[in-house]
DNA sequence: TGGGTATTTGAATCACGATTCAACAAACAT
DNA sequence: ATGTTTGTTGAATCGTGATTCAAATACCCA
């Protein structure tokens, strides 16, 4: 038999193995079975914890988001300079490429959430969050004269995480000449006219091409 | 029995009860029976028609996609006047609201396209006419003197669909600070610094607020 | 008008995933 | 050690939607 754990670790080892099979399967069209699968469990195990399947999915996607959210801050703290902050901070907002699992499972929210309240509210939550910390680079960036804000904070804030969810989608339906460099390039444009700062890229950007390998062919679904 | 159709016609008509029924449950949450009611006739019906479901909802998808960009087509065909094309194109593209059905069809798709290759390509190539559309447009006006681009006529295009998708996204899930009048105002923020024009707003926006309805209740699914 | 054909139905069947639950076993307590 | 608690299994059952197909019927044409 599995090796039994206590009720709090299991939870925490089931939304990611729940968060692991919506990537695979599609937000709406997993199953219990895989699921459990992806646990190393079996489905009535999972039902034990999760008598609903539903509140399981939705603290998954939380904990996508959270993690999510999480990742930038950690890549985004600890630099000083506002320029700086400023890019690396779109870069983090990027999928590394098709297969970036934070991306991916947010992708799959976007078209649930039109139809589940739970899903928009989730998403939209993180949306202004993100504005947010966009919001406090731009104006410490204004207050250092670092940049001259061409537009209200939260109207620039606004506008660039629109353009990184927009771009994620893109890289994530492997279009075939954006990847992550190209989408930081064309956000920066805009961040460039909205901040009147030049914007430059120092450090090597992770990845340098949009195209991409042939991919682990894997049976489609629908 | 249901009056008889031609092959072809009802096939038309199964592909438009595709597209209502996805939008009520999803792309790829929606049965054989619920596109079946929405046409008026039986799954037998449907399977006589489109044997594999996969088929009928990929022409369900392509045919939404060129109603979308149809519509877009119709509303600028006949305006001169590079900045009036460029607003009302702009708002062309957003949702009128949450309840929208030719976007709340593409958001469904995004998600699916990370796992479907065919979806992908769908997006990507309505995403690409898209961005050429708004190149035009650009283009048009730089050599009318109309607009002055601040960058390259394909970043510009490329930000203004991006811009549009994803704020398509916010109101489908409905934020509740962004409905389509302030999606044209953000988009037009960064339009503006790209075109150096002005463009002001003339005609009455559509709607006027991004609050709505309480909107018909209807049971949620995941 | 009547025969032929294409379309649709509806019931039967199949397939598969969710759900239940008694039995079992790992950890824990004493 | 032994008993208790708790997490897990696996088989049985249930429910739902897909699939099949013979029968019924609408339409076409001679």
């Amino acid at each position: 038999m599995t090796q039994r754990k206590s009720k709090a670790d299991r939870r925490i080892e089931l939304i990611d193995a729940a968060r692991r099979a919506m990537i695979q399967h599609g937000a709406e069209g997993v199953h219990l079975n895989q699921i459990a699968e992806e646990a190393g469990l079996t489905s009535g195990a999972v039902l034990y914890h999760y008598p609903d399947l539903r509140d399981l999915l939705i603290e998954a996607h939380h904990a996508g988001m959270e993690r999510f959210y999480e990742q930038r801050m950690k890549k985004i703290t600890g630099i000083a300079d506002p320029a700086q902050k400023l890019i690396v901070t779109i870069r983090s907002g990027l999928p590394q490429g098709p297969d970036d699992a934070g991306v991916r499972l947010l992708c799959e929210l976007g078209g649930a959430a039109g139809r589940n309240r739970v899903y928009g509210t989730l998403l939209t939550t993180l949306y202004d969050r993100q504005v947010a910390m966009y919001q406090t680079i731009l104006e410490v960036g204004a207050a250092h004269n670092a940049f001259t804000l061409a537009q209200d904070s939260e109207t620039i804030g606004r506008n660039l995480v629109a353009l990184e969810d927009a771009y994620g989608y893109r890289i994530v339906a492997r279009h075939h000449s954006i990847g992550a460099d190209e989408a930081v390039e064309l956000i920066l444009g805009y961040a460039r006219l909205a901040t009147g700062h030049a914007l430059k890229l120092t450090a090597a950007p992770h990845r340098t091409t949009a195209a991409r390998r042939p991919a682990t062919p894997r049976a489609q679904s629908a």
